[in-house]
DNA sequence: TTAAAATCGCTGGTC
DNA sequence: GCGATTTTAA
C-alpha cells in the first residue's frame, strides 16, 4: 500500500490528533465521519489502507467505540493481517480477540457459537474444493448423473454461485434451475447440503449462509449481535458477493425491538477495481449503495500518492469507457515521468525476449528487481516468461502458485488429524484410508460404503464392524483393522501428550513419513519439507483443533520472500501490490479481453476485463511496459492474434507506441505497422471503426473481425487469415479440398522449408529442414 | 492392485 | 504441450 508523503498543502491544524495529522482533506473526513453509513470511494493508491486503519484507531481514541463493539471485515488473510498490524501500531498495543478478519473468519466464528441451531455440532469441519469435488462425485453416481457430460466440478461451480447469491435449496426458484444434468442440479444441491449435515461439515459458503439462516430464524441472536457491534467496516466492498451484502445488511440494521437505531456502516472501496464478478462478486453492490443505506455519505479519495501522471492519465482514459461506474478523477501532484511503453512483436517468444532486456536493461540502470513485476492475465502465461528468465539468468519468482495447504502431503497429513479430531469426517477417512498403501482397494472401500450406508453410520465405525465379519479378504481385513486401532490409540492421546508430538507421532506410525523417505522422485523431499513445516505450524496453537480450524481459514501462502527477484504473477493476484515497473504482456484479443468472459458474460464481462487493464496499469509507480504478439502458440497450435481494444482505448497522448517491422502488413501493405512507429489512430483501421467493438463482442455474435483479409487485401503471410468471434482466431481452412499431398515441399513463416509426412484433415505433420518435425495446420503453409 | 496408456481440458483463485 | 485423471491391461 501507498504510504502518503506527508501533504503540505493538507497541514494540519495544531490541535489536530497526531494521528490525524498526516491525513489529506478527504482521507480525514473519511475516518472523522463515524455515524451514520459510509461509503469511502478509494481510488488506486489513495492511501486506503491507512484510512481505514486511523479510522479503527480513531474510533477507540475518540471514545466512541471499545474494541468489541467494532467489527471489521476483509476478503483475505493478508488485507485482514496488514489491518491489524497497523492498526496495533497506531494503538501501541496488540490487537487480540476483536472482530477484525475475513468474512469467513467471522462467519464460521459466530456458526460455531450456534451450530446447533442449524443442525451442526459446535467441532464441525470445514471443507475445501477437493472435499467437496469427491461429495459432489459420489451423489452423482448415485444419482446415476453422467460425470462425463456433467463434470462434478461444474456443479460444484454452479452451487456455489447459488450460495454467493445467498439461495439455499428451498429458496431456488425454477428460473435458477438452469440446465444442469437435466435440471437435476437442485435435488443434487439438496442432497448435497444432506450429506454435509451428517457428515457434521461446512463449506465456505454455508460459513455465511447457516449465519444467515441462524439470523433470520433467531431474531434473539441476530439482535444480540446488532447490539454489540455498534461500528461495521467493510473493506473492498466492491467484491462483495449478494450473501456478504445480506450478511452484513442483517448486522448493520436495528434491533427488532427497535431499542436504538444505528447504521454505523462504513464500506470502502472501488468499483473500478471491481474484478470478481466470475466468482459471484456483484459490483451493483456499490454502485447501490446510497439506496440500501438511505442518507449514506460517498466520500471520494482521489489524490493519488502512487504513480505519475502520465499513468493515472493512461488508466483513467481506458476506464471512462466502461458505462456503469461511479466516477471519479484521480491526481497527483507528481511529475509527468515517462510515457507508457505500449510494443508489438512478432510472436510470444519475442515477446518474452522483449520483457527479458527491458528488465535487464532496468536492472543495469540500477533498478531492484523486486520492484520490476510482469503481470499477466492468466496462470499459463506465466511459463514463457520463466523460460526466458532461466535463460538469462534473471532471479524471478511466481506469486501465487499452489498453496501450501492446498499441496497432497499437507491435505493427507491433515486429513489424518482430522479424522482424530472428528471421527465421522469420512471424506478424511476415505481419503487416507489406503494412503499409503495398505492394500485397500475399491473392491474393500465398496464394502464399506455399503455397510455405511446400510446401518446409517460414519465410514470409521462401519470399518470397525466389518473387521469383525469375515465380508473382507483376510489381507485388507488386517489393515483396516490396524488402522482402526491406530487412530483409536492416537484419538486416546488427544489431551494427554503434547499436540506437535501427537502429530508427529501419528505421521510415524501412520506409515506416511516413510511413505515419501521411500520415494524417490524429485519432489518427496519438498514434501517432506512441507510437512516439517506443518509441525512447526502447529506449534502456534494450542490443540490440533484449533490448528485445523486455523488451516482451513487461513494457512497463508508465505511465498519464499527472500532476495531481489523480478515477480511474475496474474493481474488478479496484483491488486493492492505495487511497483516500480510494471509490464503488461499479452494484450491481445481473446486473451486479454478474455474470450471465454466475454462469451459468458459479454459487456459486463468486457467491463470487467477492463476494469482489470485499468488494475495492472494503476499497479506501477512509474514505469509501464504494455506488449502484444502477432502470433501466439496456444494448445500448441499457431494462432494469429489482434491487438488488444484496449491498446486503442488508451489516450494517445500519454503513450509511446511502436511495433516490429512487418506485423500485420505481409510487407507490402503501406499499414500504420509497416514503418515501426504507429500512427495516431493505431490499428483501427483493420476493419473496424472504434466504438463498434464493445457491442459486437458483447453480445458474441459470430463476426469477422478482420475485415481486411476477406476481402483479400492481406497478401502474403496470412492468405487464408479470418477471425472468427468466439475462437478469437482460427485460420480458416477450405472445407473439402485438401491443398496439400503428401510429400509436397511446403513453406512455414516460422519453420522454413519441409515435406509433408502425414496429413490428418487440415492438421499436416512436416518435417522442417531447420526445424524439425511439427504440426500445422495446413493454412500456416504454403506451396515452396 | 498396480502400472502403463489414453484421454481430457485447459481463465481468474480468497476463504 | 502439459499435467492430472481415468481407463485399460497385466
Amino acid at each position: 500500500m501507498a504510504e502518503p508523503v506527508a501533504n503540505p498543502q493538507a497541514a494540519a491544524p495544531a490541535t489536530l490528533a497526531p494521528y490525524l495529522a498526516d491525513l489529506n482533506e478527504k482521507q480525514r473526513e473519511a475516518v472523522e465521519t463515524l455515524d451514520g453509513p459510509v461509503l469511502v470511494l478509494a481510488g488506486a493508491g489513495t492511501g486506503k489502507t491507512r484510512t481505514l486503519t486511523t479510522r479503527l484507531a480513531h474510533l477507540l481514541f475518540s471514545g466512541k467505540a471499545r474494541p468489541w463493539e467494532i467489527l471489521a471485515v476483509t476478503f483475505t488473510n493478508k488485507a485482514a493481517a496488514e489491518m491489524k498490524e497497523r492498526v496495533a501500531a497506531l494503538l501501541r498495543r496488540p490487537v487480540e480477540g476483536w472482530y477484525l478478519g475475513t468474512f469467513h473468519a467471522l462467519g464460521a466464528r459466530m456458526l460455531r457459537r450456534h451450530a446447533e441451531s442449524v443442525g451442526l455440532k459446535p467441532n464441525f469441519t470445514i471443507l475445501d474444493t477437493d472435499d467437496q469435488i469427491r461429495l459432489l462425485k459420489q451423489l452423482m453416481q448415485a444419482e446415476q448423473v453422467d460425470d462425463k457430460k456433467w463434470p462434478a466440478r461444474a456443479l460444484l461451480a454452479v452451487i456455489q454461485r447459488w450460495k454467493d447469491r445467498a439461495l439455499t435449496p428451498d429458496k431456488l426458484s425454477a428460473a435458477d434451475v438452469g440446465d444442469f444434468a437435466g435440471g437435476r442440479a437442485h435435488e443434487l444441491y439438496a442432497q448435497y447440503q444432506e450429506r454435509l449435515k451428517t457428515l457434521n461439515a461446512a463449506d465456505f459458503g454455508d460459513l455465511l449462509l447457516h449465519v444467515i439462516t441462524l439470523f433470520q430464524s433467531h431474531p434473539d441472536v441476530l439482535a444480540e449481535y446488532q447490539r454489540q457491534f455498534k461500528f461495521l467496516l467493510v473493506d473492498e466492498y466492491q467484491d462483495t458477493n449478494v450473501a456478504q451484502y445480506l450478511w452484513l445488511r442483517l448486522l448493520a440494521q436495528a434491533p427488532a425491538d427497535g431499542t436504538e437505531a444505528r447504521h454505523n456502516i462504513c464500506c470502502v472501496g472501488d468499483d473500478d477495481q471491481s474484478i470478481y464478478g466470475w466468482r459471484g462478486a456483484e459490483v451493483g453492490n456499490i454502485l447501490r449503495f446510497e439506496k440500501d443505506f438511505p442518507g449514506a455519505k460517498i466520500i471520494r479519495l482521489e489524490q493519488n500518492y502512487r504513480s505519475t501522471p502520465h499513468i493515472l492519465s493512461a488508466a483513467s482514459g481506458l476506464i471512462a469507457q466502461n458505462e456503469d461506474r461511479l466516477g471519479k478523477t484521480l491526481w497527483t501532484e507528481a511529475e509527468a515521468g515517462e510515457p507508457i511503453r505500449v510494443r508489438g512483436l512478432w510472436d510470444g517468444e519475442e515477446e518474452a525476449r522483449y520483457v527479458g532486456e527491458e528488465v535487464e536493461a532496468l536492472h543495469t540502470k540500477g533498478h531492484a528487481l523486486a520492484e520490476v513485476a510482469v503481470l499477466v492475465r492468466a496462470g499459463f502465461q506465466t511459463r514463457e516468461f520463466e523460460e526466458r528468465f532461466i535463460t538469462l539468468g534473471l532471479p524471478y519468482r511466481v506469486i501465487g502458485g499452489p498453496r501450501f495447504y492446498e499441496r497432497r502431503e499437507i491435505r493427507d497429513a491433515m486429513a489424518y488429524f482430522r479424522v482424530v479430531v472428528q471421527p465421522d469426517d469420512d471424506l478424511a477417512f476415505e481419503r487416507i484410508i489406503n494412503v499409503p498403501k495398505r492394500g485397500i482397494g475399491p473392491a474393500a472401500l465398496q464394502a464399506l460404503h455399503g455397510l455405511a450406508r446400510a446401518q446409517e453410520i460414519p465410514l470409521t465405525l462401519a470399518a470397525a464392524r466389518l473387521v469383525a465379519t469375515d465380508e473382507l479378504k483376510p489381507a485388507a481385513r488386517r489393515s483396516i483393522a490396524a488402522l482402526i486401532e491406530s487412530f483409536d490409540r492416537w484419538r486416546a492421546l488427544l489431551g494427554q501428550i503434547d499436540h506437535t508430538d501427537l502429530a508427529e507421532t501419528i505421521l510415524d506410525e501412520s506409515g506416511y513419513t516413510e511413505m515419501w523417505q521411500r520415494d524417490k522422485s524429485a519432489e518427496a523431499p519438498g514434501r517432506l519439507e512441507n510437512l516439517k513445516e506443518l509441525i512447526r505450524a502447529l506449534e502456534a496453537f494450542d490443540n490440533l483443533e484449533g490448528f485445523l480450524e486455523h488451516v482451513s481459514l487461513v494457512m497463508e501462502n508465505d511465498e519464499a520472500a527472500g532476495g531481489d527477484r523480478v515477480n511474475l504473477m496474474t493481474l488478479h493476484g496484483a491488486k493492492g501490490l505495487e511497483f516500480d515497473s510494471v509490464f503488461l504482456p499479452g494484450w491481445e484479443e481473446g486473451i486479454f479481453p478474455s474470450q471465454r468472459t466475454l462469451d459468458e458474460t459479454g459487456l459486463t464481462g468486457l467491463e470487467e476485463e477492463r476494469r482489470l487493464a485499468y488494475v495492472g496499469i494503476t499497479r506501477a509507480r512509474r514505469r509501464v511496459f504494455i506488449s502484444y504478439a502477432a502470433n501466439r502458440r496456444v494448445y500448441n497450435q499457431w494462432q494469429t492474434s489482434l491487438p488488444s481494444r484496449f491498446l486503442e482505448e488508451l489516450p494517445d497522448d500519454f503513450v509511446e507506441r511502436d511495433a516490429d517491422t512487418g506485423l500485420y502488413d505481409g510487407g507490402q501493405r503501406d499499414s500504420a505497422f509497416g514503418g515501426g512507429r504507429l500512427s495516431e489512430h493505431g490499428w483501427s483501421q483493420f476493419g473496424d471503426p472504434v466504438g463498434g467493438y464493445g457491442q459486437r463482442h458483447g453480445q458474441g455474435r459470430r463476426t469477422t473481425r478482420w475485415g481486411a483479409a476477406e476481402r483479400g487485401e492481406m497478401q502474403g503471410r496470412y492468405t487464408s487469415a479470418k477471425v472468427i468471434e468466439g475462437r478469437a482466431t482460427t485460420l480458416e481452412t477450405a472445407p473439402g479440398t485438401p491443398r496439400f499431398a503428401l510429400g509436397d515441399r511446403v513453406f512455414h513463416q516460422k519453420f522454413g522449408y519441409g515435406a509433408i509426412n502425414a496429413i490428418d484433415g487440415d492438421k499436416l505433420t512436416i518435417a522442417f529442414e531447420k526445424a524439425g518435425e511439427k504440426k500445422v495446420l495446413d493454412s500456416f503453409v504454403e506451396p515452396a
